[in-house]
DNA sequence: GATGAATGAGAGTTCATTCAT
DNA sequence: CATGAATGAACTCTCATTCAT
């Protein structure tokens, strides 16, 4: 009754599903997973509840695809890590870390609450950690090469900072964010 | 007129409350608030759902108390603020950060899960206004003592260190807390 | 422990039901017997939940038991029956009629109540039957006597319309109830 | 964008509502609003629990919508009150009067059993003195017009009249309608 | 006789999910 | 592709009833 060109359903299919992605996303950040209703993610993008399923297995799966977005978006803003990490790489993952967060805080919020969450626990670790270890051992060379007496606790303490920065940044909006750019950076760099 | 057993009763509500707590605690710490259901934290306190009624209005009610009581136990960790903070107070307010966590990880998850939610906000944040506040304009005056170039910056970046390495030690089990811990102080103090 | 004499113990329980009867009452005719919990009657007469088992079996018990009660104290409204019923007859039994609604209004409006209900419809039923058809028959005899054309209309016409103005007394505070009872009697005596 | 049945879910929503506000107007009347369970209005209905939500907000919206409907079927049964009440009208109400209880009986008994609780009380009052009350000063001047000693007497007594044989005719299925409603006419016209 | 902590069945309600259209 | 009526399991909460004391 309403034939479409394979080529504009294939279109329309990526912009619905986006669609729903980014409609999603804002309703679990303000209102947390579980307390999010499918219909009312449906109201907002202006679909119907069963276009939801048509795209999406479960209402878990649609988070395990906004975790997935995220956490891919999160991955691209470390440094190359084949080489040894110099200043310039830790001011570039510093300042991307800032702007992961500004990009998009409704993105960091449910970031933010999901990590205490066990729901997407596994998927989260599971991602994380093919990226993030092998940056940790950088980090820590980074600091030894720096001549710090405790390069392991080094790195630790340095992305306690930075994501206690996050957190604020994330929920304060009174937060003097180029302020503390500024002293993370001279705290970090440069000594 | 008759009366059997006034002070038993007494003692018994005291603990059964006291158990409904812990409990609630646990499971809320666990999957979030939302997804814990009545039943599973009568389940797991070995008590009938009805009971908890018997004691709190409501699940909702029970958060409250919990959260409530967290706050009370967050607030005596603060130093006193009624004068100018010496290394020796904040080097307290270090110890007193960790030790909150390391008492109760499953009160520290709720609490940063919470942080994130919008749920008990207003509670928290009122309760936190209060106490947190003046302390923070004392720490802002530590580091103007200190000849910081940007105390204001300073006292931002110090909390949200403190923060991010609690929120490391939550949920890192392999976490090096007294490295961090030491690393934390050679930064703040002394210098 | 409490040691009470046979006899003391004899008349507290007498006391105590009659307590608990007429709390019920007020609570039922206030709420409707399903909106009433056993706790809030146990509350407005001062007494625990318990006790309340102590004299009753169950809540319909209860119910059954205030109905019996309201059922008896009506039936002796009923002027004697053995004699062909004369308009002092019929004239006590208007006055009694209007007498019962305004000795205790609860107890009229919890009648009017389940009279709509099917709860406590057989036992009502039953008790009214055994008086009352004998007198709905002197009733009739009543208007034959008078010579009306339609004896068992009017008997019926009778009940119906003191049953209205009952009705209208119990829940109109601003009813003219001695204007009505002159022109009931006009009506139905004398003519 | 591809609209399907758009005119036929229409229906099916007419069709259902009503369904369900016929099955709990039944169920109401039979067990009274407090001693119905939505589990047995769904029941009877042939439709899940759930569904009853999707039409109605609550189980107090569902039984607010009966009384409005309810009050509206009522509203229309009063003559015009824009003109001196004659004979004919009273006839016609008094007609009417009947005819609202015999056109369905459940629905009457619904109604008495409200009128002693005070659940929709409110709802029921301000429809009512909205058409009610006019009517009643018009049914005053009528016993005024017919030079009764007592005007205001007799329209509480002609109402407390009709409203006594309402019940009657409601509650007692061998009740003599057509003679009583003869007498009735007897009493209140013609004189 | 009297208490109230405790129970558990069942109430009203929500919501992820399905499916006919 | 898109809809929304329909379901039913699971939720929060209530309350008549029991029983140890």
């Amino acid at each position: 009754m309403c034939p479409k060109t394979v080529v504009q359903n294939k279109i329309i299919r990526e912009e619905k599903k986006d669609l729903i992605l980014r409609t999603a996303l804002k309703v679990f950040a303000q209102e947390g997973y579980h307390a999010s209703s499918v219909n009312k993610i449906a109201d907002k993008a202006n679909i119907s509840k069963g276009l939801i399923y048509n795209y999406f297995e479960s209402k878990e799966d649609l988070l395990n695809n906004i975790v997935s977005n995220i956490m891919d978006r999160y991955m691209e803003k470390y440094p190359p890590i084949d080489s040894i990490p110099n200043d310039s790489h830790i001011e570039y993952f510093i300042d991307q870390s800032f702007e992961f967060i500004l990009e998009d805080k409704a993105r960091a919020k449910l970031l933010f609450a999901l990590t205490a969450q066990s729901i997407v626990m596994d998927l989260m670790t599971k991602i994380t950690m093919q990226k993030a270890e092998p940056f940790m051992n950088n980090v820590m060379n980074f600091f030894e090469i720096k001549k710090y007496d405790d390069p392991e606790g080094m790195m630790h303490y340095f992305f306690s900072t930075l994501e206690g920065v996050q957190l604020h940044v994330t929920f304060n909006p009174l937060y003097p964010i180029d302020k503390v750019k500024k002293i993370l950076k001279k705290q970090f760099l440069k000594s």
